[in-house]
DNA sequence: ATAAACTCCGTACATAAGTACGGGGTCAAT
DNA sequence: ATTGACCCCGTACTTATGTACGGAGTTTAT
């Protein structure tokens, strides 16, 4: 049995986190003896360790709290996950778009002659 | 000259949008008169659709108060733009190693056998 | 002249994921 | 027994980009 801050340590993130997870009902506030602190054993441990590797790889807090309701089925998780790779997918796509507008734009930049005017800006105007 | 809500709705925007670029300081406050009304005329008009053009772009409201703001010339947009490509192609690189790792994720699932359990969330454990 | 539509201002709310603060109680070590 | 480190709780603040609300004044249309 560990306290908050311990825990903290030992996952590398602040008891404030730990806190905000709990008020968020991602996690169960752990009993409290006569003390009132938080004492944190196994379970609660790894199911924070769950929590951030779920969050490393991308899921929102929102999408872990299904994650660890769900039935554990695959059906499930792979429902999720295809969501989310349409999702990643298209934000991709967006950045692409976006990379080539800027590219042209600095291009244009470099390739311009006149000091006193900017093809970006103007175009812009 | 026109009020507020004819600008919102010739640019396709909200009347508050047009009031928080305001407080933003990413246009300055038309003059009003006795009424009190805002009265926009074509300046104000073209700085918003620039603002609405750039946005378009993908950058920021911060980096657009930096466009209206520089000096126009090709060397500062030039050096804007390549900053924000670095920043565009670390997001990609990091969406397409997500993408990789829900991919495996979804594959593994569809792969399993076992009903009873599923390796991601197994693999999270 | 009255009602509807418009605008004013300041403030609070929204999302996501925390971080910071302040005043108080508790635990461990000297 | 006192000091420093730890923890409690509730609340406010953060970033970015707005949206929503409420009560009051103004303008427009009938």
């Amino acid at each position: 049995m560990k306290t908050i801050g311990k825990l903290a340590k030992e996952l590398n993130i602040s008891i404030e986190t730990i806190r905000f997870y709990e008020r968020q009902g991602l996690i169960e506030q752990p009993l409290k003896p006569e003390s009132g602190y938080r004492m944190y054993g196994d379970a609660l441990t790894s199911q924070l360790k769950f929590i951030l590797k779920a969050k490393a790889l991308g899921f929102t807090l929102k999408e872990i709290e299904s994650l660890m309701s769900l039935s554990n089925s695959c059906a499930d998780i792979e429902s999720m996950g295809l969501q989310k790779l349409n999702l990643i997918r298209n934000k991709i796509a967006d950045l692409q778009r976006l990379e080539k507008v800027i590219q042209d734009m600095t291009d244009s930049c470099k390739a311009n002659q006149d000091p006193q005017s900017c093809p970006v800006i103007n175009s812009l105007k």
